[in-house]
DNA sequence: TCTACTTTACTGCCTAGACAGCAATTGCCT
DNA sequence: AGGCAATTGCTGTCTAGGCAGTAAAGTAGA
């Protein structure tokens, strides 16, 4: 044990405030984000979490229901009732492999190749309305400080 | 129209990754955040969004469902059942208003009273966890710059 | 005073995700 | 070959939150 007192972290009990805390903040922000994004997808016809798989599907960052779950840290079966959904739109299809014949390859139906570019620019619109003021520096300060955050979430917890 | 072409934002479609997007690393940075908080409350017996409307009531800053509500952006539905849950585990106690006899108080019973103060560690323990070689500049600046993404999410959603 | 509107808390009903269990398929290993 | 574990996708079942509607209580105005 070095006398090192800063090994604590930067919150304390005694300055700790759960009004004004970062845990607080960043789930307002998050909560804030998703919502805005769900309300310029309504006239799209999907919601925000549609979103979110049908950007992975359609860049090729998702093939099968399985990958999706590992980076979204979804259920698969909350997933496969999500694809569902966007199957039912007539947005995507199921494929069985045949290589594989438990896998399911997905892909985006015409109607979902048509909808595809119509999602990055909400997204776009979302950031830049939340991000007012931002000089692109403060931006990159900020996507830095928050990749250190989900780095250390990924640690072990031992150790301060 | 002015020829300053930088208030379009710090996001151009022909930047934007949604991989590496602020928006999905908020969104993740959030629910790591949720998730560990809700590990450390498990032995607690209550959930990491338990945990938030308690220490609301504890601190007076939520004496009522609609209080709560009002700065939870909870449905008033959603906080009945909330607090119906937080009542069966013997938490808080309903007293109904006598001035106002719509409103029904909310108040720590005495096992609540005595869960209340093992509330803060536990989120000063997993924040510190997420913030590991983070010096308290970087925390404030992290603060600051989320606060005024939050500060926005508010502004009308007009011009950029 | 009487009426219309608001606020508060609550209750169905629906959607969505988590957990557990399952069958089919595949790979591995002897 | 044959057996065993892992993977994949799916299905019940449970919890939890959102939306709409309701009743009671308060407030404001004619």
């Amino acid at each position: 044990m070095s006398p090192r007192a800063a090994s604590q972290g930067p919150y304390t009990l005694a300055t700790y405030n759960p009004e004004t805390s970062l845990g607080r903040l960043v789930a307002e922000v998050s909560g804030r984000l998703l919502a805005a994004l769900d309300d310029e997808m309504t006239e799209l016809g999907i919601t925000g979490a549609q979103w979110v798989i049908l950007m992975r599907i359609a860049d090729g960052r998702g093939s099968t229901a399985a990958e999706l779950c590992r980076h979204s840290r979804y259920d698969t079966g909350s997933m496969t009732r999500m694809l569902d959904r966007l199957e039912e739109k007539g947005l995507i299809r199921r494929v069985r492999s045949a290589s594989d014949r438990r896998r399911v390859h997905l892909e985006l139906t015409p109607a979902g190749r048509l909808l595809h570019p119509q999602l990055p620019p909400v997204a776009v619109k979302v950031l830049n309305a939340h991000l007012r003021g931002f000089s692109q520096e403060e931006v990159a300060l900020l996507t830095v400080l928050l990749q250190r955050m989900l780095a250390n979430a990924d640690l072990p917890a031992t150790a301060s």
